[in-house]
DNA sequence: TTCACTGCAAAACGTTTGCAAACAG
DNA sequence: CTGTTTGCAAACGTTTTGCAGTGAA
């Protein structure tokens, strides 16, 4: 655990938001000026390897990171991009069913418009 | 509507499989050797965008194309990365219904062993 | 003292763009 | 004719790599 990693784990565990190892690194480049982008991609992709964080994949930009909570899936607003999250306990069992052999995981992302802009039009 | 786009739009009629557009680009090679990977790219855009085809993420790799017939889901081996189609009529209006405010759409895929892979294990 | 991790630069990857020439309608 | 599309090459954004040097244990 080097201070890199710490910081890199700090930072997504105090983000409200889902955020691309560019922000990632923007951010931790504020606080460590040494930093390199490399490292934010190595200790990115080690904590996701070992669960600690979740890579999410984003249509047509980077992939987000989050830090890791319980299983859940995401909402992605089609106005503004931003990604919130959904608890669907029910789905992985329903979808093995309708499957018919067992499932080892699946990814979700559903397209929404997010409160903040459906007031705005 | 080019050559190029026919020929395009015929590989991915015949074709059994997902293919990235690189594979693409390798066929449609055998058949007008003067095709260039941009064309290639241009007319899988056109052609999504038009909804004659559909654009499949895959994680960690490149995207795929198929021809797009009836609205339908993916399942995806995590042992050899061949994705299939799957049905899911209910799971819009199940999905719309959990989380409440009304959504424009979602991307599943399933992650599971396919029959063949199973079967070597 | 050891070995994993860092920072850097460069490469890899999939994809898009700018442009002049070619072609379809 | 006119506008769209082609082929090419070069650029793009994101992510990974190779490697010498650094730092944690």
């Amino acid at each position: 655990m080097t201070k890199q990693r710490e910081l890199i784990l700090q930072i997504l565990t105090h983000s409200d938001r889902h955020l691309t190892a560019d922000e990632v690194f923007f951010l931790a480049k504020l606080q460590m000026p040494s930093i390199a982008m490399a490292t934010v991609y190595n200790n990115l992709n080690a904590m996701t390897d070992a669960g600690f964080i979740n890579r999410v994949h984003v249509d047509g930009s980077a992939d987000c990171f989050e830090k890791g909570s319980d299983p859940h899936d995401h909402l992605r607003c089609t106005s503004c991009g931003k990604l919130a999250n959904v608890s669907l306990p029910w789905l992985k069992d329903r979808l093995r069913q309708a499957v018919g052999t067992d499932i080892s995981g699946y990814d979700l992302t559903i397209h929404y418009i997010c409160p903040e802009c459906r007031k705005k039009i």
